[in-house]
This record gives C-alpha cells, structure tokens and sequence, in this order.
DNA sequence: TGCCAACATGGCAGTCACTGCCACTAGGGT
DNA sequence: ACCCTAGTGGCAGTGACTGCCATGTTGGCA
C-alpha cells in the first residue's frame, strides 16, 4: 500500500487509526444523541447507546467517561472554541466579538447540531446536568485570581442564558440570531449593576 | 405520660416523632461531614455514613436522595434564607442587605459549619460537584422570564465566589467578613459592565 | 388499658454506571 | 514472515440507588 502521511493530500490531517477512532466517537455520540433525544438520557442505558453504535459497552467508556458526555461533545468544542479565542484579560465587546467568530466557523453542520443538542439541555434534566458540571469544572481548572474567576462565571452565566433562549426560539420555529441574544443578555446584566459603584463615591 | 402538643411550653415547635427524624437527619449530616472532612467524598461509601450515624444504608436512602446531599443540608438552607428574603424583583443594593441579614440569623453554631461545609467543598471536586448541581436545579426550578433568571444566576455567581473566598482566607486563619467579601464581587461584576450599554447609545 | 392504623426502619434482591484485568485480534513497521 | 502495539470484547467486581416486604414503634382512640 501507499505509505499514509507527507505525500498524500491533506484530505482528512489523520492517520488511518485515528480516523478509525474519530469515526467509532462519531458514531456513539449519534448514537447518544438520538436516544436522548428520543427517550430522554435518563430512560437510556450505556449497553443501549453502545448496541446502537455497534461497540461494547466496555468500549463505550473508553470513549466517554460518562454516557451523558457522549452526547455533549459539540457543546464542549463550542466552550472551547470561545475559550481559545478569549485569552487572558479582555473586554466585553472583544467577547462578544469572539462569539460571533466562533459562531462563523460552526456555520453549517455543527451549528445544527449544536442547536440539536441545546434543545435537548432545555428539556432532559438529567443531561442539562452534566452539561453544567463540564462547565463548572472548565471553571474551576482555570485556577486564576478572585477577578479572573468572578469574570468567567458571569460571562459564562451569560452564554449559557443566550444558548437557551436561541435553542428556545429556534425549536419553536422561530428565527434568532445567537450574538443578538447574547448582547441582549449582557445589556441585562449591565443594567444589573447601573450606579452600583458611584453610590459608594457619594 | 404527658400529652405533648398544645399545653406544653414551644420548646421546638415539633411532635415527638418529627423531632426525632431531625434527630436522625442530623446525626447523618454530622455523619457524612465528618467522613467527608477525613478521606474526601469520593473515599467514602453509603454504607460508611450509614453505619457511623447508626441507621441501615436504606434507611439513609430515605432522607437524602445522594450521599453527597447529606453533607449540603447547611449549605442549602443558607441559600434559602437568602432566597426567602429576596422575593420578585430588586435592585443589588437590597440583594447585598438581604445576605448581611441572613447571615446574622446564622450566626453563632451555624455559620461555623456552614463554613465547615463552604471549606470542604474547596477541596473536594465530588461534592463541589454536587453542591453546583443542587444551586443549578433551584435556578431551574424559577422558571421566571429572561430577566429574572440571567439576574438570579448572575447573583448566584457572585455569591458562590464570595463564599469560596470567605472560606478560603477563614481556612487560613485570617479573619473575613462575607459582606464585605461579596460586596467587592458585586464589584468586580459592575466594572466589567462599564460603559456596555453607554457604546450602543453614542 | 388494649387495639388499630400509620409511620419508621431494616433487609433483600435487583438495576445500572463505571472500572480493572486479561485475552484476543488486526494493522503497520521491520 | 515476524513482532508489537493500539483497539476491542468479555468478565467479574464495586458502589449508588430503588422497590418490595416484613417487622417494630408510636400515637390516637375506643
């Protein structure tokens, strides 16, 4: 055979094995999400999702460490494209700015099935769950001072909101622009706070 | 004997049965802290709290729905004397008061553990854990309209950092006060909003 | 005082998530 | 043709949590 790697085109940037583990992760993360989707996380088990996906159950978990984050996999690599693109100390606008890249590079499939899987989150309990742990613990790994911290969270709490008010409207038909939201909710927090500093100066 | 309920003195407004179950309740809570304190909550079985609080594993099973519950009990009425207090909509200067309150009814034996508790729960990945997914499901619970919620968990935000700073320097020994703590968070939220809203208008 | 109903608990068996271990197979490099 | 390793499956085990039933305990009431 041809050796794989230097002259071949860049069709697919992997190996012939990963390829092969890209395509079985694939398969079970469909696999989750059309159970969950259709029975809800908590009425679906492990050996359930792996059958479907045509692996072991022992397999299954060497994927996933949890049969909840089988299914959230697109929502990761969404928290993460953001967090790659909002380094160290910015401001509000450069966020907001970085969601609205971010969202540009997902267009096409991957938005979808983030939309597919948000929807989920605003009905499974069980799932919107794990989702808020894997948020939590991307929070708690960071590690940085009191303001960093307290910054994350509060745009996170942000995110999140705007994700389910555009998976809310989305599902229902509707049209809605994610960075839309997301600005609309800012501007909620912001207002939160109107003339809470100036009345210590007073 | 003498028939309890009317006639008697309020000594602590219960039947003999309900004071009883509080009694139990609350030999588990102790229970589970300690064991969570010694070797972590990851470290410690059902069946360990179970057996040091003097009661069968189902019979734990049947005042806390998870192991990590059990250790919450202060955490979580914490956070609902603040919530009672704060009732529809307010403005931050009201939500810093409503938390100076609450935490003078605390003071005395229970603020000493819910600082146990706040302690504890920097440590241990577990029950952090746990103690974000019960915080979670009351947000949920609400249900309110965009506003409401944004505002709720943005206020939650605050709070839960301020109550891991307060118990962090309490840890070390420094002295600490929650308010002013939380006040410096709320702080912190507003500078990040500043000038957000003044961009759009100019 | 004695009986009944409701409550509280314990024990048991079962489900299910998740892990460690070992044995097997298939590719790929030499 | 040979090994070597990554990927997989099977199996047994732990531990959280639940439903069911049997037992004891308590409070109310005749």
């Amino acid at each position: 055979m041809l050796a794989s790697g230097s002259m071949l085109p860049v069709t697919d940037t992997t190996d012939l094995r990963e390829r092969r583990r890209l395509a079985t992760r694939a398969d079970i993360e469909t696999a989750a999400l059309d159970l969950f989707t259709r029975q809800g996380s908590d009425r679906t088990t492990v050996d359930e999702i792996a059958a479907a996906a045509g692996v072991s159950p022992r397999t299954f978990f060497r994927y996933f460490p949890t049969k909840e984050d089988a299914a959230l996999g697109t929502n990761r690599a969404f928290d993460t494209a953001i967090a790659t693109r909002v380094r160290g100390p910015v401001t509000l606008p450069e966020i907001v700015d970085a969601v609205a890249a971010t969202l540009g590079e997902f267009d096409g499939a991957p938005i979808d099935r983030l939309l597919q899987v948000r929807c989920l989150l605003n009905h499974d309990d069980n799932l919107r769950r794990a989702a808020l742990r894997m948020e939590a613990e991307r929070c708690w790994e960071v590690h940085g001072d009191l303001r960093t911290r307290v910054m994350n969270e509060t745009v996170n709490v942000a995110m999140r909101a705007a994700l389910d008010e555009w998976a809310t409207h989305r599902a229902a038909g509707e049209d809605a622009d994610l960075v839309e939201i997301f600005r609309e909710v800012c501007a909620i927090q912001s207002r939160m706070f109107d003339g809470f500093l100036m009345k210590r100066a007073s």
